[in-house]
DNA sequence: CTTCCGAATATGTCTGGACATATGGGGGTC
DNA sequence: GACCCCCATATGTCCAGACATATTCGGAAG
């Protein structure tokens, strides 16, 4: 049967819809951890949707971590929904992997960007971008050094960045950008003797090298970061857990 | 024309190999930061695919974070030069228990924890693990060095881990014990000449140093794993993207 | 010259179908 | 009971087609 039912405009795409519903049924306890989920071709019956829909949803699902899908073993549930730390809650995305305390940006440089910088790195147009670059620490310790370009059409002014907990909130503030999109990037590195004298850190030993590029709702670049940390004042220390918050003691 | 080509067995999915060749073009230089790739139906054509199978490729290049879809715009590149070095996403929780890359384990010693191992670094009892040392790689490439110890009760044969992408996977599929929490460091490390000599990286280069500890429901250790990645062929890629706000309705 | 609007177009959603593949578990054997 | 083999089965891969929706872009209108 290829009945066109029109999904009414405004509501989301059925598949999405599937997938809020079993999402729910597996929160009030239809389905509990370790339990399977119905089949696809189940789905398929009980929702009049095809099995591509049905795929679809179960994605979704498995993309959340939710469930774990094996041939002939079906969908088993793995972990309860709900706002588990590990999905990110989107409010700003600077601080999704915890920062060891909050590390301020001490400013050394703002201003044009320089033909041979980052924005050549990055083969970028130098002219419209502004090149920013400071220490990261906490106190009189530094933890790490900071390279960043901001595109011209949304580089905040000096101050606002020193009062922000993060460029990208400041930016998001002051122009209302935000980040539709961030792609991470964590490496190791080892110090250059240029680098070594900058962090006070012996030449040759490694670093943690890490960079970001923040992209609008167009796919636009507008601020792209790059940090060293020697190894030695910083890792990245993350904590994932599938249990909810316990509210009530 | 629904004529069937068997792909030979042993081969990877179409859509895997699709992927695999805009990965290549990518990073050769075909199509760079900023290019558009062909639309799907030009992908269809060029490749003899359906749609659909397009759709999955360029889906899984999405969810590494090397392009950006948008609606009548396109397919547009956005990775970072470096395809030489593996990449790692790390998302949440599912990442650590998935997909572990593509990079396969290879068993070196799989037996009784030695008393001045890794059981001893952490302070447990050797008695009640097992200690597996492998390598992380992919076909001939090596991209890091493995430790970890698993917990007596819920060890895997060795068979079981050499199928499996993920340790942690292979004891969620064989014994049923889910990872309620995970804690994970990521540090930058200096190579000693051992650690040098086993990976072929000069000695005293930098290396990315990932631990982390596995806790069942109950909260108690089961796996612990260290790895140790020369500079240049791993680093972690995250991508995050913000939604708009769920309709699911 | 600027603004607005419609058409063109690339991706998004969805149906229906077919064969492939891995594997849990049942049944038979030793 | 322990072991092995085979098969039913649930998911994985792939095809072909249709309509929906969001933008971009160019041309019409002011």
């Amino acid at each position: 049967m290829n009945t066109l039912k029109r999904r009414p405009v405004g509501t989301a795409p059925r598949y999405r819809q599937i997938a809020q519903i079993l999402r729910a049924a597996i929160g009030n306890g239809t389905y509990k951890v370790g339990d399977l989920l119905p089949g696809e071709i189940e789905l398929c019956a009980l929702y009049d949707i095809s099995r591509h829909t049905a795929r679809d949803a179960l994605r979704l699902l498995t993309d959340e971590g939710l469930v774990v899908r094996r041939r002939r073993a079906g969908t088993m549930v793995t972990a309860p929904p709900g706002p588990a730390t590990f999905v990110q809650p989107l409010g700003g995305f600077e601080d999704l992997l915890q920062y060891a305390g909050e590390a301020r940006l001490r400013i050394i440089y703002y201003g044009p960007a320089p033909a041979d910088g980052l924005a050549q790195t990055l083969d970028l147009l130098p002219d419209d971008w502004r090149e920013l670059r400071g220490y990261r620490g906490k106190g009189a310790q530094t933890v790490g050094l900071t390279r960043m370009l901001i595109r011209k059409d949304c580089a905040p002014t000096g101050s606002d960045i020193d009062g922000a907990s993060s460029v990208a909130g400041a930016i998001e503030a002051r122009f209302g950008v935000v980040a539709s999109r961030v792609d991470q990037r964590i490496s190791a590195l080892t110090l250059s003797s240029l680098l070594a004298q900058l962090l006070g850190a012996p030449e040759g030993s490694a670093a943690l090298h890490t960079q970001r590029q923040y992209r609008d709702a167009t796919g636009r670049l507008y601020l792209a970061t790059e940090t060293v940390h020697p190894a030695d004042r910083f890792a990245y220390v993350t904590s994932y857990t599938r249990e909810r918050p316990d509210i009530d003691r």
